[in-house]
RNA sequence: GCCGAAGUGGCGGAACGGCAGACGCGCUACGUUCAGGGCGUAGUGUCCUUAAGGACGUGAGGGUUCAAAUCCCUCCUUCGGCACCA
C-alpha cells in the first residue's frame, strides 16, 4: 500500500519547486496564441479572507485550464494599496501608513502564495509605490492636457467641529461624524473632476465586449440616458440679472400643465430669488437639506418637503406666472437642477401639490378619459387637452410639435441629459497619489512637469487625529516653486481617489519595470484587451465604468490602440458572513489559514468551487468541506494503489472509453461556462465509478492507465498540487502543469442508450431503457403498448402524443 | 426609495420548457485486523400504504403551455450597489 495523501507535505514542495524553477513566468516572445486573465486585485486590508479566496482560486483554475488549452496565459497578480484605512491605522495606532500597508502586502503576499495559483510574481505591483504612482499622475497631466480634468466647486461631507472633509463611509447613522458625533453637513470646496461624462454615449454601447447582461444593464442605468427637452422660464425679478432659469424635461408635451417651478436647494439663483419676509425659513430649509444624503433626499416614499420662495416664473407657452419652490428632491446635480412641477402626470410633483395646495392641471388624457381629476399622477402617453393649439395631438406628436415650436421661438432646444455625473477624484488625504498641479499666485494653476514626477509624497507629514489632510500641514510638501516663473507656489495637497490607480494597473502588468512610461507599447498591444476580468460583484458599475472610462480617453490621446479594456467579463458572488458581505472593514471576515493547514489548499479551492454557481457566492458555511478532502484522498487511494485486470472483459471497456470522454466533455464545457461546481461533480461521479471498476478488475490495464493519466488532467487546474505529485509518482514527466489539456470524441461521449419518460397528461407513468436511435413512431408505439401506461388511457379519448426527442412521450387523454 | 441578483430536502446545491432533488454534507442501519471525526455497502423530500403503488411538493398568489423550479404578471424575503470603503 502506498503512502497517505498528505496535502501539507505536497503542496509545500510543489510550491517552492514551481517557484524555484520560475514555471509560471511568463514570456513576452512565445509563439502560441495569448489569453490575458485578470482576476482584481485585491485591497491591502491586511489578511486574506475566504471572500478573496472564492475571488481567486476558481479564476486560477480558469487560467490554468486555458494553459493546458495551449495558450501563452498572462495571470498576474498586485495590489491596491492607497486608501483611507491605511491611514486610519496611522491616527490609531502610530503607524506611517507606508509601513502599515507594506506590511500587509508582505502578509497578503505570503498568503497569496498558499493558494497554488499561477500568478506571476515577477510581475507584481503596489499602487502606492513610487514607480507606479507616477504614471497615475502622469496620466493625470495627460488627462489634464486633454481638458479631461478640470476644478470646480462640489459639495463634500464636512464636519464643523473637527473642521474636515468626511468620506461616506465616516458619516455614521443619524448623518453624525464618526469621531466626534456632529451633525455632518455638505461644504462646497474646489475639486478635481474627469470628464466621464463626455464619453457618457460610447459608455452606453456593448458591441465589443462580452459582459453579462445584468451587469450592461446596471451600467446602462447608472449612466443613465434620457431624452427630452431644455426649456427656459422667463424671470422677472426685481434685481435679478437672469431673465431665465432653464428645465430640463422628459416630457415637452406637458409644459401647459405646470403648476409650479422647483430649484433645488444649492441652485445658485436661491438666494437672489427668494423674497425677505421668506429668507428665514429658506434658509434654514436649505441648511436642513445639506445634511440630507442623496437617497435620503430622493426616496420616493418619503414625505415631501419644501420652501416658497415668494417669487414667480413665466411660463413660455402660456405666459402665466407659477410659484418658485424648493424641495430638496430635486437635485443640483441632475439636469440643470431645476424642475417644471407637472402634478397631473408626474407621481412626485403631485405628492408635492397635494401637500402644500397647489393646483394640479390634466393635460395628457388616458384612454376613456371623461375629464374628473385623476387620483394618481398620469405618466404614459394619451391625447392632449387643456392644450390650446395643440389639444387633440396625441402626446408623442404633441411633444415634436412642442419642441419645434421651442426650438423656432428661442425658448428651448430638443436635449439629452445623463444621470452620469463628473467623476470628482480629489481626495483631501494623504495616502494617494499626490495630484501633480502647483498653484502660482502669479501663473495660477501649473501642472507639475513630467521631469519632475513623481511628486513623492513626504515621508515626514504627520498623523493627527483632526482629520484634516496631513499634506496640508506638511511645510516641506506644501512650499514649491513654480515650474512657469519660478517664484514661490504651492503644491495641490489633494490626492486621486484609488479607483484612479486601478483605472489603468492591467496596463502595466504587461511591462512592469518599464521606466519611461507606464507601459511598453509593443508589450501592452501584444496582451491587451484583457481576455477574461472577474472579480466582484460590487464593481459592476463604478470600477468597470472608470476603467472603459480611462481606456477610452487614452485610446483618443493615442496611446492605447483598442476600445474597451475587458473582453469578456465574469463577475463571481459576494461571500456572506452573519448577513453580511465578508470584508475586514465589516469586521466578520473567516481565514482561510486553518483550513488549509488541516486539510490543504486543494481542498479549500475545491470546496470553493463546490459550494454552487460561482456567480451567485452566499453565505459561507464550511459544512461539506470534507466532502471535498475526502475525495481528493479517494482520488489519491484510486491511483497510488496498483490496478490489476483480472477479469477484462470488452464491454467494460468499452463503458470507460464512453464515460471517460463524456467526462472530458463535461469538464470542458463546464470550465469555459465557469460551471465549477457541476465539473466537480461530474469529476466526482467518474472517480466513485472507477473506484468501482479498479475493485472488479474488468478492464484491460493500458486503458486503466490511459484513463488515470487524463483523470490526472482533468484534475490538475483544480487541484493542482496532488495532480502534480501523482503524475510524477506515475512516471510521468515534470511537469503535468506544461501537458495539453485531453481531447474528447463527441461519437464516444455521446449515449447508445436513453431512458425515455413516458407521461400520461404532464404526470411520469412510466420508464423505458431504449436505443439512442429510436424513431418518433417507435418511441410513441412503444409508450401506447406500456401495461402502466394502459391503465391510464384504456377507455378515454386518445387526443395527442407528444414526443420530445431522447426525453419524453407524453399522451394527452380527455374522458370520453 | 432606485438599479441589479437570488429564493428548490435537515444543509450547500443539480436540473434552466420535457423523469425535481445529480454531486456532496448530515443522518440511519450494517460491515470493517475500525485507536480516531477512518474506510466500505445500503437507505434517506413529505404524507398514505405491509407491499406494489398512489397523492402532494421548487418563497406566496395568479397566468401561458400537452408539459413550468424554468416563461409572463403581482407580492414577500434576503443579498450587492447607490457616486469620498475598496
Amino acid at each position: 500500500m502506498a503512502q497517505k495523501y498528505c496535502p501539507r507535505e505536497i503542496e509545500r514542495k510543489w510550491q517552492d519547486r514551481w517557484a524555484a524553477e520560475h514555471l509560471y513566468e511568463v514570456r513576452d516572445d512565445d509563439s502560441r496564441p495569448k489569453f490575458y486573465a485578470l482576476t482584481m486585485f485585491p485591497y491591502t486590508s491586511g489578511d486574506l479572507h475566504i471572500g478573496h479566496w472564492y475571488a481567486m482560486a476558481p479564476s486560477d483554475v480558469y487560467a490554468r485550464f486555458k494553459r493546458m488549452q495551449g495558450y501563452n496565459t498572462l495571470h498576474p497578480m498586485g495590489f491596491d494599496a492607497f486608501g483611507l484605512p491605511a491611514e486610519n491605522a496611522a491616527i490609531s495606532h502610530g503607524i506611517h501608513p507606508y509601513q502599515w500597508t507594506m506590511r500587509n502586502i508582505e502578509n497578503m503576499r505570503r498568503q497569496l502564495k498558499r493558494i497554488g495559483a499561477i500568478y506571476d510574481w515577477s510581475r507584481e505591483g503596489g499602487t502606492c509605490l513610487p514607480d507606479y504612482y507616477k504614471w497615475t499622475q502622469w496620466f493625470f497631466l495627460k488627462l489634464y492636457q486633454a481638458g479631461l480634468a478640470y476644478r470646480a466647486k462640489a459639495p463634500v461631507n464636512w464636519c464643523s467641529e473637527c473642521q474636515t472633509v468626511l468620506a461616506n463611509e465616516q458619516v455614521i447613522e443619524d448623518g453624525l461624524c464618526e469621531r466626534c458625533d456632529t451633525p455632518v453637513t455638505k461644504k462646497e470646496l474646489e475639486q478635481w473632476f474627469f470628464r466621464i461624462t463626455k464619453y457618457a454615449e460610447e459608455l452606453l454601447r456593448y458591441s465589443r465586449v462580452d459582459w453579462p447582461e445584468h451587469i450592461k444593464i446596471m451600467q446602462t442605468n447608472w449612466i443613465g440616458k434620457s431624452k427630452g427637452a431644455e426649456v427656459s422660464f422667463w424671470l422677472e425679478h426685481e434685481g435679478v440679472d437672469q431673465k431665465e432659469v432653464r428645465v430640463f424635461t422628459t416630457r415637452p408635451d406637458t409644459i401647459l400643465g405646470v403648476t409650479f417651478f422647483i430649484l433645488a436647494p444649492e441652485h445658485p439663483l436661491v438666494c437672489q430669488l427668494t423674497v425677505p419676509a421668506r429668507k428665514a425659513e429658506v434658509d434654514e430649509y436649505v441648511a436642513w437639506c445639506r445634511r440630507q444624503t442623496e437617497y435620503e433626499r430622493v426616496a420616493l416614499g418619503r414625505e415631501k418637503t419644501g420652501v416658497f420662495l415668494g417669487s414667480y416664473v413665466v411660463n413660455p407657452l402660456s405666459g402665466e406666472r407659477v410659484p418658485i419652490w424648493i424641495a430638496d428632491y430635486v437635485l443640483p446635480s441632475y439636469g440643470t437642477g431645476a424642475i417644471m412641477g407637472v402634478p397631473a402626470h408626474d407621481g412626485r410633483d403631485l405628492e408635492f401639490a397635494r401637500k402644500f395646495n397647489l393646483p394640479v392641471r390634466v393635460v395628457i388624457a388616458p384612454v376613456d378619459w371623461s375629464g374628473p381629476e385623476l387620483t394618481e399622477a398620469y405618466a404614459g402617453s394619451g391625447t392632449m387637452v387643456n392644450s390650446g393649439e395643440f389639444n387633440g395631438l396625441p402626446s408623442e406628436q404633441g411633444s415634436e410639435a412642442i419642441c419645434a415650436l421651442l426650438e423656432e421661438k428661442g425658448w428651448g432646444k430638443r436635449a439629452v441629459t445623463y444621470h452620469l455625473r463628473d467623476w470628482l477624484v480629489s481626495r483631501q488625504r494623504y495616502w494617494g497619489a499626490p495630484i501633480p498641479i502647483i498653484h502660482c499666485d502669479k501663473c495660477g494653476m501649473v501642472p507639475v512637469p513630467e521631469e519632475d514626477l513623481p511628486v513623492l509624497l513626504p515621508a515626514d507629514a504627520e498623523f493627527r487625529p483632526t482629520g484634516e489632510s496631513p499634506l496640508k500641514y506638511c511645510q516641506s510638501f506644501v512650499n514649491s516653486a513654480c515650474p512657469r516663473c519660478g517664484g514661490s507656489a504651492r503644491r495641490e495637497t489633494d490626492t486621486m481617489d484609488t479607483f484612479v490607480c486601478s483605472s489603468w494597473y492591467f496596463l502595466r502588468y504587461t511591462s512592469p519595470g518599464t521606466k519611461d512610461a507606464p507601459f511598453d507599447a509593443a508589450k501592452m498591444r501584444s496582451w491587451l484587451p484583457v481576455d477574461l476580468y472577474s472579480g466582484g460583484a460590487e464593481h459592476a458599475v463604478m470600477h468597470l465604468l472608470y476603467a472603459r472610462f480611462f481606456t477610452k480617453a487614452l485610446r483618443d490621446m493615442g496611446l492605447v490602440d483598442f476600445d474597451e479594456p475587458f473582453s469578456r467579463l465574469v463577475n463571481q458572488g459576494t461571500i456572506i458572513y452573519h448577513s453580511d458581505k465578508m470584508s475586514k472593514s465589516r469586521g466578520n471576515v473567516v481565514a482561510p489559514d486553518e483550513y488549509v493547514a488541516e486539510l490543504g489548499a486543494d481542498a479549500v479551492r475545491g470546496y470553493l468551487m463546490f459550494i454552487g454557481p460561482w456567480e451567485l457566492g452566499g453565505e459561507w458555511n464550511d459544512r461539506g468541506i470534507v466532502g471535498v478532502s475526502r475525495w481528493l484522498n479517494r482520488v489519491w487511494s484510486l491511483i497510488t494503489t496498483d490496478y490489476a485486470g483480472r477479469a477484462v472483459d470488452p464491454e467494460a471497456d468499452k463503458e470507460l472509453l464512453h464515460l471517460l470522454h463524456k467526462t472530458i466533455k463535461k469538464v470542458t464545457i463546464d470550465l469555459e461556462n465557469f460551471r465549477f461546481n457541476t465539473m466537480l461533480a461530474s469529476l466526482m461521479e467518474f472517480t466513485n465509478y472507477l473506484s468501482r471498476v479498479r475493485e472488479r478488475g474488468v478492464v484491460a490495464d493500458p486503458l486503466w492507465h490511459e484513463t488515470i493519466r487524463c483523470l490526472l488532467l482533468l484534475i490538475a487546474p483544480a487541484a493542482p498540487h496532488l495532480a502534480e505529485e501523482l503524475w510524477t509518482t506515475r512516471g510521468h514527466p515534470y511537469s503535468i502543469h506544461n501537458q495539453l489539456w485531453p481531447e474528447y470524441d463527441e461519437e464516444m461521449a455521446s449515449e447508445e442508450e436513453i431512458t425515455l419518460a413516458i407521461q400520461v397528461n404532464g404526470k411520469l407513468r412510466d420508464k423505458v431503457l431504449v436505443p439512442a436511435s429510436i424513431s418518433e413512431t417507435e418511441a410513441k408505439d412503444l409508450a401506447l403498448g406500456r401495461d402502466r401506461v394502459k391503465a391510464y388511457i384504456d377507455g378515454k379519448k386518445l387526443n395527442r402524443v407528444i414526443y420530445v426527442p431522447k426525453r419524453v412521450v407524453n399522451i394527452v387523454v380527455a374522458p370520453l
